[in-house]
Formats: C-alpha cells, sequence, structure tokens
DNA sequence: GGGCACATGTAAGCTGTTACATGATTAA
DNA sequence: TTAATCATGTAACAGCTTACATGTGCCC
C-alpha cells in the first residue's frame, strides 16, 4: 500500500540535471526516459506544486513571462537521495502481447505469427534507437558525470531488445510448424491411426 | 482513450481453458499468468457479473454449495477472439531500477551495484522458475492443443532473463570502473594536470 | 470447536489519464 | 492575424488495489 508517489522521484531526478520549466519537464520526461518511465501531464504540475510546498524545489523567473523555472533546492536533493535508495516498488505486470499469445489457440497460428513479427519490428526499431542514443552520449562532452549512468540504462535496452528479436525468430519458427501441423493433422508416422 | 477492459480477455481466455470458480480464477491468474499478468482480487468477480450478464460466461453449479463454477459460452468464446484480435495496447512503462540507475550519480557506484546485483538475483529466480515451468509443460499430457502457445510465453520469459543477467553482468563491471575512477580521480596518465 | 482453505462479494480510496480552460510569444 | 509552440494549471473519470464483511466445509 501507499504506493509512494514516483512522479516525485522522477521530477526532482530531472530537476537535478538541471533546472527547468514544467513544460520543459514533461518533454524531458518523455523523450529522456521514455524507454522505461513515463508521466502523464496532468501529475507533473500537481507534483511540483507539492514539492514547492515542501522546500524541495523552488521557482526561478524564467526568460518568458508566464513561465517559472524550477529548480532543485539542497533538501530537495536530500529528499532525492532518500528516495531512490528506497527499494523498487514491483510492478504488477500486463504484457498484453503474452497474453494473446498465451490463448493464442484462439486466434490461431497465423494471426500469433502476426502479432510477434509485429513484436519483432519494434523491438528493431527500439535496438535502432538505442544505439543513436549511445551515440548521442559518447560523443557530446556535457554532464560527464551523469552519462556512465545514463549508458547503464541504453545498456539494459539494447540487451532487452535484442533477446525479444531472439525470441521472436524462435517463436516464428515453432508457429510456422504449428501451422504446418494444423493444416496436415496425421503426420506420415505410422501407427498413430490405430 | 477507453483504455478497455482487459480483465475481461484474461478471465474470458482463462475460462476458455476449463471451467473454475472465481476463486480459482483468482489462483490461476496469479499462478500461471503471473510472470506476464496480474489482476487483483477486487476486478476478477465483478467482471464474472458484467460476463455473465452479458451471457459470454455462465454459472453453474459447483459440488461446493455457495460455490458457482464459471464457464465460457459460445458467445464468450467469440468474443474472447475478438478481444485477442484487438491490437496489444502499450503499457506506459515504470521501470524503477531503470529510474534509479539514470540517476545514480545521486547514489553513487557501490549503491548502484547493490542495486544491480539484487536484479541480477531476481533474474536468475526467475530463469529458473521458467525452466521448471518448461519442464512441467513437456513432461504433463494435459491440454495438448494450447501448450505450444504456452511454451512461446515460457521462451519469452527466458529470454528475457537470461538478457538481464547479462546486462547485470555488464553493468557490474561498469560500475567497478567507474568505482575505482571515484576513489582515484586522477589517473597515472601523464600530462592530465596540465 | 478452532483454525484453515475455499468462496463470493462490496466499499473506500488512491493513482494516473484525458480532456478542458486559459493565456503568452513567435513565426508565417 | 492566424497558427503553432510554449506554458500552467484543473476537473472528471477510469482503473486498480486494499481492506473489509460474510459464510461454508473440512480436518485435527
Amino acid at each position: 500500500m501507499a504506493r509512494q508517489n514516483q512522479t516525485e522521484t522522477a521530477v526532482l531526478g530531472a530537476l537535478s540535471v538541471r533546472p527547468m520549466t514544467g513544460y520543459a519537464l514533461r518533454e524531458a520526461i518523455r523523450d529522456v526516459l521514455g524507454y522505461f518511465w513515463s508521466e502523464s501531464f496532468g501529475q507533473i504540475y500537481p507534483a511540483l506544486a507539492e514539492l514547492e510546498r515542501g522546500g524541495y524545489v523552488e521557482r526561478r523567473d524564467s526568460a518568458r513571462p508566464g513561465a517559472s523555472m524550477f529548480a532543485i533546492t539542497p533538501s530537495g536533493t536530500a529528499r532525492l537521495k532518500e528516495r531512490l535508495s528506497q527499494p523498487v516498488q514491483p510492478v504488477p505486470p500486463r504484457n498484453g502481447l503474452m497474453l494473446r499469445l498465451f490463448f493464442g489457440r484462439q486466434l490461431g497460428p497465423e494471426a500469433c505469427r502476426a502479432l510477434v513479427l509485429e513484436a519483432r519490428a519494434d523491438a528493431e526499431r527500439r535496438l535502432a534507437q538505442y544505439q543513436s542514443i549511445r551515440q548521442e552520449l559518447t560523443e557530446e562532452q556535457e554532464d560527464p558525470e551523469d552519462r556512465p549512468y545514463w549508458l547503464l540504462t541504453v545498456s539494459a535496452g539494447e540487451h532487452t531488445a535484442r533477446a525479444a528479436i531472439a525470441w521472436a525468430d524462435e517463436a516464428l519458427d515453432a508457429l510456422s510448424e504449428l501451422d504446418q501441423a494444423t493444416a496436415e493433422p496425421r503426420p506420415r508416422k505410422e501407427g498413430t491411426t490405430t
């Protein structure tokens, strides 16, 4: 219970890299953390307001009127460290692809093949993106202290994507065989017809 | 929007294998689908009631008074197929481990190593469990039509777990190096001190 | 007869998403 | 001047979890 507000952790973390407006925060979370984290828009502003009330972030003037830069305070940094030290809360899994494949008998081998092909293409796309992120990270000179940690997460993405591709290839083979077995229900092996 | 009620799909799917009580349904979802799906208890009975209203499942008498067996009806099977054919809805990711590592600079290399070690141990545990499930599935003779599909999901779990282990080993190495670099901030390479 | 596993449900409450409302600045 | 982008927020609602309430049958 009391699944603590992980939005706070993500917001404080992003602000620990550099001060931003709420809008930029949303984009940073979407574009940078997007592969393993998400925050909906309606969470970010309330979280910022709450953090401001607690003195963990402060609002500064920004170039644009009507906009504010939010910056993390020393007590915010302390809170971030505290939050990051909490045990990782397991997320109840909900993998729609696996659900479909598990009951794949209802769909048949062909439809399952299509699902797996789609998943394979997704994984290829992700792999390519991870690799271009890795490229960017190794080239640019900003945030040298953060970079090695960022690369860990990129590496996790690459491993996961490669595993997904390898699995998909195996699954496609298995489904092909299954398809043939269904089309030709009696193998020529003797003795099965009694 | 209208994130359709995926609970229905899981419930219909489970009942497509065999009729069950609501209680058994919960256990089946936890124990069999648990690695890639979860339903909370408070969702299952309302879903069953809703499905019964729609004529997709029917309630039969069971051995125990006070308990009912729920069985899928022909229109329920049709609905299941329809549901399974819907595109897979991407789940907004929320990987607490990656969030911590991404902001790992705040925690330091040692604490990150501990996190990765924990993740590695988890993956090992899961891998062992997948392999014992595979064993069971290849031995038993029940549900021969479903089995090949179930094995696909087991295989996905194995691939994912192995990838997690490989990634963890790589990450542990990287973190060790980082730790040494932090402890000894000036490498003996000449010329760095101007 | 006490405890445990089986069994069915409801209610409160939290989290998170989507849509809406509003307004400033900039570029076409 | 109109559209797009930047910017800040709120409100309604869907989804899910947890805890509670209640009862039966079986085994020790």
